[in-house]
DNA sequence: TGCATTTGTTTAACATGATAAGTATTATAG
DNA sequence: CTATAATACTTATCATGTTAAACAAATGCA
């Protein structure tokens, strides 16, 4: 049998991980989870949104964005609106609050990518990138 | 700002899922978690071990495996033995329960991850293999 | 129109992720 | 030898992951 260390998913969970360890610390001093920035931030890159649209932009299931929009409704981050000619469909935004939480984190959470980029290189870390795009597109189209 | 589909530890996801995608269903066909399946493929892989070897060899926080054994305990998959020079330390080991499960869902698992080589080929299977290695390396040194 | 079906979202239930705190046991300084 | 710190796990708590089921609004069709 093939080697337990070499796992495929196991390896991709402890890259994200090591990645993460960088990036956690300062989502948790303001407060946020990662999937809560991960909602906040594809709410700014798609500047409001349905739920389900959110649900893939930032790579959550339904049940868990539902609570975590529950959250951030709580905390004033984020609004609802209705759409008119789909009353199942509810439109989501970030709050002006919500705008600021992203501006005062966004960029703290870039530099410490670009640590990242300049420790791993950008040419590897694009290979990287490339690699997984590739990896997930091939097994999806086979689904 | 760079675009947010460019998300590292939300490409590593994604690619980890995709992968999970074709595993989870044999794994819940046999009442197994991703997680416990770890657990157990660990334990074969080092005959018996401590708790704490068992977090680091299965990718869990301590906490979770503490579940988790309560779990596979419950179910008889696993037994503790006590280690006479040190009351803290439990060895975790599998039972003959534990190791025919391992022998039935094993195969099956690897057959699933031939699958994953032929399409997306071994090459670049081995290529994201040592960059996922690297990457890992690369940020943990730091760290 | 009326009703079954589909669609978008939420609830529910159980398992794990993440952090902090607690417990028991061992090692160690004084 | 004893108080203290370090070690190995476990509990506790809250948030999310995963699946199934519920629910309401919209759609398709007789």
């Amino acid at each position: 049998m093939r080697d337990f260390k070499h796992s495929l998913p196991m390896e991709l969970m402890r890259a994200r991980e090591a990645a993460m360890t960088r990036f956690r610390p300062m989502l948790r001093d303001h407060g946020l989870t990662e999937q809560q920035w991960r909602v906040i931030r594809a709410l700014v890159d798609a500047g409001g949104a349905e739920v389900g649209e959110l649900a893939r932009k930032s790579c959550l299931l339904a049940p868990s964005l539902t609570r975590i929009l529950q959250h951030l409704e709580a905390r004033s981050l984020i609004k609802r609106t209705q759409n008119s000619t789909d009353n199942r469909r509810a439109i989501i935004s970030l709050t002006a609050r919500g705008r600021r939480l992203f501006n005062k984190i966004g960029p703290r959470l870039e530099s410490l990518y670009r640590v990242i980029e300049d420790e791993f290189g950008m040419e590897r870390l694009e290979a990287l990138y490339t690699l997984l795009a590739e990896f997930y597109e091939t097994l999806q189209a086979n689904q």
